[in-house]
DNA sequence: AATACATTCAAATGATCAATAGAATGTGTG
DNA sequence: CACACATTCTATTGATCATTTGAATGTATT
């Protein structure tokens, strides 16, 4: 066993970790903000047992960190460069795998239809404030943090909260990522009730990656001054 | 069984094949430049039935292609992505495996002492004209593609060919990337000879990635216009 | 100190995968 | 058409992993 093979084989251990789709998914979860151990099982649809075995395995890697706080563990993802890895691997995986772009497709129903607004027209469309911008995540992730401007609408919410919205003004909506659900099923709604609806092309941790401003609870912060380029 | 799931396992798949060091390596020389099986196999030291089976899992994946010429099968990588992928892969790795850095410390001895060049400040030295610029990759991986003004002088050649260096000029080797160790030790051998010697931080992929202009049997191509930032 | 709770550990089962060797396929050459 | 060659396929073995279950640890509360 040369010294390189040695050494591939460690980064392969980090390919094992990003080998299983609930741990992707905790990982996407993880992405929205800081949970504890249950939270992440609950929202995951996991055992409590077999979520903390995932996270184990991912903070062995690297990928995720864990804190005591009270009687509850809670995990968060490690660093920035996680958040980038997950995007670049699954702009990858859209690409390349057949099978992706066929399930993305097949259920996300038009998904050219729904005409994705960029972060940077959003900006722009804030700025002019001409848009209502909601975010559909639960209200929990909306609270570890949003986009300035934001207001919380999740899905759970969106028919009783539909009237508060002003119809002459057009609603963009975001959610976890450009795979999560929550957007497009807002934006479907949304249309169906008479809005002039879009959805953000990508989500929240893909903002944030991006070092654009984001909110915690009201408190705005300012955006990172510059991008560092490893 | 959710949407959710599945298309997360989809992606999960990405993560399997890169779940095996051999298949790393694989790719890491792929993004030299194409290959036959045979050569694959040789140059990683594997089987060629070994070698093919874990070609065909990334092709499958689509992280490869693969086309026929005569009776041997080239393989290459499917596109950029997959070198970018790649690259953010083995900078999570470096930055959060404690194996990883405590083995690339202790291999590649003084990796701080080698003061890396960027490339950045290669293309500016390369203009001044001060410098030797030498690619020290085997003459196959150099005849497939280099950056400019460099000459080929491999590792296994360096101390017949290091005559034919001016002992004035500042050398700077560069060879696969940052984790090849040809460039370290090609740098160590310089230095004990007497040259001032550095090395490129990283490697030809990343070179070509980053849209800086390459050659082939030295034919220069123009440098991509500008990246795109998705 | 005793209890309740969140998380982790340990063991067991079924599934998937890497690697090897030998046979089979398909392609160019004499 | 037969031969040599590169690659792929098939079958097998040993190893690793996901998941579940129940017990054990550690922390706050009463």
């Amino acid at each position: 066993m040369t010294f390189k093979q040695q050494l591939n084989d460690q980064f392969a251990r980090l390919g094992k970790v990003l080998s299983n789709g609930r741990r992707l998914e905790l990982l996407e979860h993880l992405a929205q903000g800081e949970r504890s151990v249950d939270g992440l099982a609950r929202v995951a649809g996991l055992s409590v047992a077999n979520t903390s075995q995932h996270l184990q395995r991912m903070q062995q890697a690297g990928l995720v960190t864990a804190r005591r706080e009270g009687k509850q563990v809670i995990y968060s993802i490690a660093a920035d460069d996680v958040v980038e890895l997950l995007d670049v691997f699954r702009r990858v995986g859209e690409r390349h795998l057949a099978e992706v772009r066929q399930m993305v497709d097949a259920h996300l129903h038009q998904k050219d239809a729904l005409e994705p607004v960029s972060p940077e027209e959003l900006v722009e469309r804030c700025r002019e404030g001409l848009v209502t911008l909601i975010d559909v995540r639960p209200e929990e992730e909306y609270a570890a943090g949003h986009i300035p401007g934001a207001i919380n609408v999740s899905v759970k919410d969106l028919e009783r909260r539909m009237a508060d919205l002003d119809p002459e003004r057009e609603v963009i909506a975001y959610c976890r990522g450009p795979y999560c659900t929550f957007s497009f099923e807002a934006v479907a709604r949304l249309r169906e009730a008479g809005f002039q609806t879009r959805r953000l092309a990508s989500g929240f941790p893909e903002w944030k990656l991006a070092g654009l401003p984001t909110s915690i609870d009201d408190t705005e912060t300012e955006p990172r001054t510059s991008r560092v380029e490893p």
